[in-house]
DNA sequence: TACGCCATCTGTAACGTTACAGATTTACTG
DNA sequence: CAGTAAATCTGTAACGTTACAGATGGCGTA
């Protein structure tokens, strides 16, 4: 025996309630997205049976018919050893989205072929939005997306002359203040240890490091080749070089962690005493350094927000903001 | 003027194939699934044109009919300051799903609701299958997605009588090799810092760390209280307070970086050298302790591996295998 | 009274797919 | 040569949703 017009325990549907409510599926669907044709009774009604019945719409019947995906798809290099980085800004993406029909949808590529995600995602419609995470200067992804008009967010800022949604990291202030800080400290000859030179933020990092070495009259001590990128047994043993150096800096600013930990122990082989005989800052994004050496001093580069912003953007594009105000540069609040 | 029979350059649909083919919508459906009841050559024939044009089949319109999500749902606590744990499992879930249909999909929840993102996955039927990050020794979410029939893998395993598929890491056999690695360099005195007593691994961590203690004869340094969700500044604390201990070790087991890096900063700050006075293991998931301290000896964990386990056991599940057979216990691959 | 207009509601069709129940052709059996 | 089975193909309907083009009724106006 079927019970052919009674809907049972299944999922309800739009026609679930049309059938409590004894009005048509078109009549509940407008009614539950407010639409102005319908009686204010008739919604309120239509919307206590469907709050009673826990309603929830139809993914797939939404997207077939609309063609609107509810989705926010996070394109990631997963082969960079990105540690807690990705981690925190797919947290922070997540937060942004607790509260909307979104869901993430997290999409790799290799270095081989980074165009792919997005190719695929553009081809297949998969996604109302995207986020990509290691922005280039130059970025073919960006260029392609928009072509296709396809929103998304980038973290870190490209340097093509064309306007799309970016949260980036303010490296300038960041820089400045690290120089500050050790200017504080009495330390007066300082390194820098950047990001690798054709990233854009190695620029932004730079200046930062510049101005604040005129501003507070410091010597620089050169160590341009040293960059965050470089493998780390050569980071560590540039740590051991400089610490023997007789010219060797009483402060170093690091551009990441990594290379902050190689640096250090590097410096310590060589038997120098941080904190004491040099002083090392560092960005710092999970609470780890702390954790191992009070001594290194770090100032605050917070992911979680990053991607907490990065999605709030794409979804503002999405509803139609102008991308041009969605540009968020981020300074380090704080010394920690 | 609209062509309402020739598809122009939209997404090619079956239709499309149809079309082109002179064939039925339907025909094309079967012959794409490799049908029995179609013939070869059409089959052929349907193939070519299907990647001539571009064909993807449209996602909404699967899960539409079919109930079929093609996603896995990745259940992440997002409080949890996770580190690189779990961009590593991330990576190794896109890993095993590249060249599958499916999609990896990030369902967050926070610790005061653990229940809620099962709850939702089973009421809205959103996902084919859930990866379990956190598992608890006895987890109600496990319950709950068996009676529910939602085929899932869990990181570490249950202990509530109940066979489902799961990954853990040996943890018993880590802590044998950690003592036996220990004994091999002479040392004698051995303390254990280990996961929080009440976590199911923290009992097989503790039965191959006694195991190898009585093996290979060695002296147990009590480190009883100390456990790895401890407070940085309290693992530091102790770490100097072992340190200055007049029957101090000569070597410790660790269960997380984390420890091993709290431990050994206070470790030198009371004045002893790692790898000379003191020899710490632990595990390691990413290739950060490498790069600090070499001295450290670390046998590895592989999260990335973990991940690609888990999603192929789901995969597996849902195509129809029997769980049982789904369970792996991956040991350290040796010391590093 | 007749007309039109507004407010409110309804049915049909379509998005792309697949299950199902045929339809057609071919080949083989008796 | 009829009859049937196998092989191959087809159309219809349905999944849940929403756009669109009406339908219905009440009410004010001429």
């Amino acid at each position: 025996m079927k019970t052919e017009t009674v809907p049972g325990d299944e999922r309800p549907t739009l026609k679930t309630i049309a059938f409590l409510t004894g009005l048509g599926v078109t009549t509940v669907s407008r009614a539950l997205k407010n639409g102005p044709e319908i009686g204010e009774e008739t919604k309120e009604r239509v919307r206590q049976i469907a709050k009673q019945v826990g309603y929830r719409p139809n993914r797939a019947g939404v997207r077939l018919r609309t063609g609107k995906t509810n989705v926010i798809s996070l394109i990631l290099n997963t082969e960079e050893g990105a540690m807690g980085l990705v981690s925190e800004m797919v947290y922070g993406i997540t937060e942004a989205l607790a509260d909307t029909p979104y869901h993430l949808v997290i999409t790799p590529y290799s270095l081989s072929d980074p165009m792919e995600p997005v190719r695929y995602i553009i081809e297949t419609q998969s996604a109302d939005g995207v986020i990509i995470s290691r922005t280039e200067p130059r970025d073919p992804r960006v260029s392609y997306l928009l072509d296709h008009h396809m929103p998304f967010a980038t973290h870190g800022r490209t340097d093509m002359g064309v306007v799309h949604p970016w949260h980036d990291y303010d490296n300038e202030s960041y820089a400045y203040n690290a120089v500050k800080l050790l200017a504080g400290r009495g330390r007066k000859r300082i390194g820098l240890s950047g990001p690798p030179p054709q990233l854009l933020y190695a620029r932004h990092t730079a200046r930062g490091f510049e101005r604040a070495m005129r501003d507070f009259k410091l010597d620089v001590f050169p160590l341009s080749t040293l960059n965050l990128d470089a493998p780390a047994d050569e980071i560590r043993r540039s740590g051991r070089e400089i610490g023997l150096a007789s010219d060797r800096p009483d402060g170093i600013v690091c551009s990441s962690a990594m290379s902050a930990l190689g640096l250090v122990g590097g410096l310590e082989e060589a038997g120098l005493r941080i904190g004491r005989d040099i002083d090392i800052v560092t960005k710092q994004s999970s609470s780890f350094i702390g954790w191992y050496k009070p001594e290194i001093l770090t100032i605050r580069e917070d992911f979680r927000t990053a991607g907490r912003d990065l999605a709030k953007s794409v979804l503002a594009w999405i509803d139609g903001a102008d991308p041009a105000t969605l540009q968020h540069l981020v300074g380090p609040e704080g010394a920690v």
